[in-house]
DNA sequence: GCCGTTTTCGGCCCGACTGTTTTCAGTCG
């Protein structure tokens, strides 16, 4: 078991005490543990076997050190089994519809026998809610349609969650020992994972090499199928091998020849419009194309299959990024030689959203700065919340003041290796309004305004809550512009081609933030932004040091949206970069 | 349940907003 999946299990705990009111401060140290769990770089399984290095991490106890080495040892703990078997899992479930805290669930629990979201949507509809307290008709509603929110996401994977799922599997692959099959050559990821879609439904793993010959592959497929994360196997045939992982992602393994690998890599990363097409397009020239090759028409002999750049150049096309297969225009401009030279992760200098433990952060502003050296950065901002959001501790005027005093000594104390601006993710209030005075505001380097709070107003609202925000001269970004979490909350209503042609008049910058759960704006949006010739800048948003460099799952939106390296000002140098995000300065 | 002690018990996180109240509980992150 991983350090994550141990911190999960930790984290559901403190979920289960909270429904069965448990002692807040007991249930924040589970909290605690699990974020630790998390974040240090102990490998836990390795060292269950050793009190006093489970000790040594910062939140781990006693009783924490004994529930870890449970875990370690069972795959469960004994407070979480006895919570569960007074529960039932489904009320985890529960947890993750909008509006539904611990208390709600304790209370449907234990009045209306709910306890789970199938349970829920049934008392629902028989009117069982009716009469509880704090059950009116709206939040009746926002239950109903948390739910329907919920069915339609369900299935699907936020892609780093998949990518990690990914290389887990890739790597067990990788070990096969082969003998004298030959053994494995190539296993990669296709299929939307290789397109970089922001949520995935499940898994395609491509595995080529001598022991995916066919009529030789049942050694192979049995290893595939013993590999320990399967829940349950769903097909196993010949060169293919379908499962469920224990998360319920489903994962379709297809062991295929050498010889067929650029074919059947492109069959298997789709996307199915872009194959459909791809395949009308060989019919009238003649061939016929499958996973196992481009073949003439007439005698089936193979005209290209070994690699899709041969596959792509025998249809007449230069190779197409798989970012970009979604026929949406790629392959007419592949035929033109007119595909876009895509931005890459190696383009970016800079990264203008991050916190520190001014605010919610985990690290000092001097620790995100060398940790943005590592990375290779020219320049960084640093930009904490504003006071609006009490709960990450946010920044009011005086604080925010002499943050900026110690973001300039960082800047100097790193002595040219790296420019450290300052700067504030701004709360953009209710009615577009600050959260920060003027005078503040007019400080910093780098203004970003996000919303954070009321997402349930209307269109009209909250278009004209941000369009306020925006004319304010100070601001610089549009922080992560509709507000979504990933299978989690759906964006918030708003008039995005009004906010971005306005952003583009005012020479605003829009953020693509990179965080996986939120990767905001989409890649449709961006390619809006582009057309109507916004200023776009891509974020971590980190909270921590270590998540700095993470831009690749941002970066994969960039390239779906067709942009190149012009089109997003963290390419430019810091001089720039300010110039272009500051115009009027 | 963790931590850090004036060493074995007391402190541990603040505030806005919503929908339901008619003075406030629950959620948000």
């Amino acid at each position: 078991m991983d350090n994550p999946t141990m911190a999960r299990l930790l984290d559901e705990t403190a979920d289960l005490l909270e429904i069965d009111g448990g002692d807040g401060f007991r249930i924040r140290s589970y909290r605690r543990a699990a974020e630790a769990a998390e974040q240090t770089t102990v490998d836990l399984m390795e060292a269950s076997s050793d009190t006093a290095r489970l000790l040594e991490i910062p939140g781990i106890g006693k009783g924490m050190a004994s529930n870890l080495q449970a875990i370690a040892e069972t795959g469960t703990m004994p407070l979480r089994d006895e919570l569960l078997a007074k529960y039932g899992a489904g009320v985890l479930e529960l947890l993750k519809l909008p509006g539904m805290g611990p208390k709600t669930i304790a209370l449907l629990w234990s009045a209306a026998q709910v306890g789970s979201i199938d349970q829920l949507a049934e008392a629902i509809e028989a009117g069982k809610l009716a009469g509880l307290p704090r059950m009116g008709e709206k939040q009746v509603e926002k239950l109903r349609k948390g739910i329907e929110d919920y069915r339609r996401s369900s299935g699907r994977y936020r892609i780093d969650v998949a990518q990690e799922a990914a290389q887990r599997l890739i790597a067990y692959l990788n070990a096969f020992p082969g003998g004298d099959t030959g053994g494995f050559e190539r296993v990669v990821s296709a299929g939307s994972l290789r397109r970089g879609r922001e949520t995935v439904g499940d898994l395609d793993l491509l595995v080529t090499g001598p022991a995916c010959e066919p009529a030789h592959t049942a050694k192979a497929v049995e290893y595939v199928a013993a590999y320990p994360g399967i829940h349950d196997i769903i097909a196993k045939g010949e060169n293919k091998v379908s499962f469920n992982l224990d998360n319920g992602l489903q994962v379709d393994v297809r062991l295929l020849p050498t010889a067929s690998y650029g074919a059947a890599l492109q069959y298997f990363t789709g996307s199915k419009a872009h194959s459909v097409t791809l395949r009308q397009r060989a019919l009238k020239m003649g061939y016929t194309l499958s996973e196992w090759a481009l073949a003439r028409l007439d005698d089936g002999s193979t005209v290209a299959a070994a690699s899709e750049e041969e596959v792509y150049a025998a249809l007449g096309l230069d190779w197409i990024p798989p970012e970009l297969r979604e026929n949406l225009g790629e392959i007419e401009a592949a035929a033109k030689h007119a595909l876009p030279k895509l931005i890459e992760k190696k383009d970016l200098r800079g990264d203008l959203h991050m916190h520190t433990n001014a605010s919610d952060g985990h690290n000092t502003i001097r620790e995100m700065a060398e940790a943005a050296v590592k990375v290779g950065y020219e320049y960084i901002a640093i930009t904490d919340h504003s006071k609006n959001l009490a709960m990450t501790n946010g920044l009011d005027e005086r604080r925010a003041l002499e943050h900026i005093q110690r973001i300039h000594e960082v800047d100097a104390q790193m002595g040219g290796r790296i420019r450290v601006f300052a700067g504030i993710e701004v709360d953009i209030l209710g009615d577009g309004a600050l959260d920060l005075d003027d005078e503040v505001l007019a400080q910093m380097d780098v203004v970003i305004a996000s919303v954070h709070t009321r997402f349930e107003q209307s269109r009209e609202e909250m278009t004209a809550r941000v369009l306020r925000a925006i004319e304010n001269p100070n601001v610089r970004i549009l922080g992560h512009p509709t507000g979504r979490l990933l299978l989690r909350r759906e964006p918030f209503a708003l008039d995005m081609g009004a906010v971005l042609r306005r952003a583009a008049e005012l020479g605003v910058a829009v953020e693509h933030n990179a965080a996986p759960e939120r990767l905001d704006l989409n890649d449709r949006d961006l390619r809006l932004a582009k057309e109507l010739g916004c200023n776009i800048v891509i974020n971590s948003d980190s909270h921590d040091a270590r998540n700095l460099g993470k831009m690749d799952y941002g970066v994969k939106q960039l390239r779906r949206a067709w942009l190149e390296g012009g089109d997003v000002l963290n390419t430019l140098s810091a001089k720039e970069m300010l110039a272009a995000l500051r115009p009027q300065a």
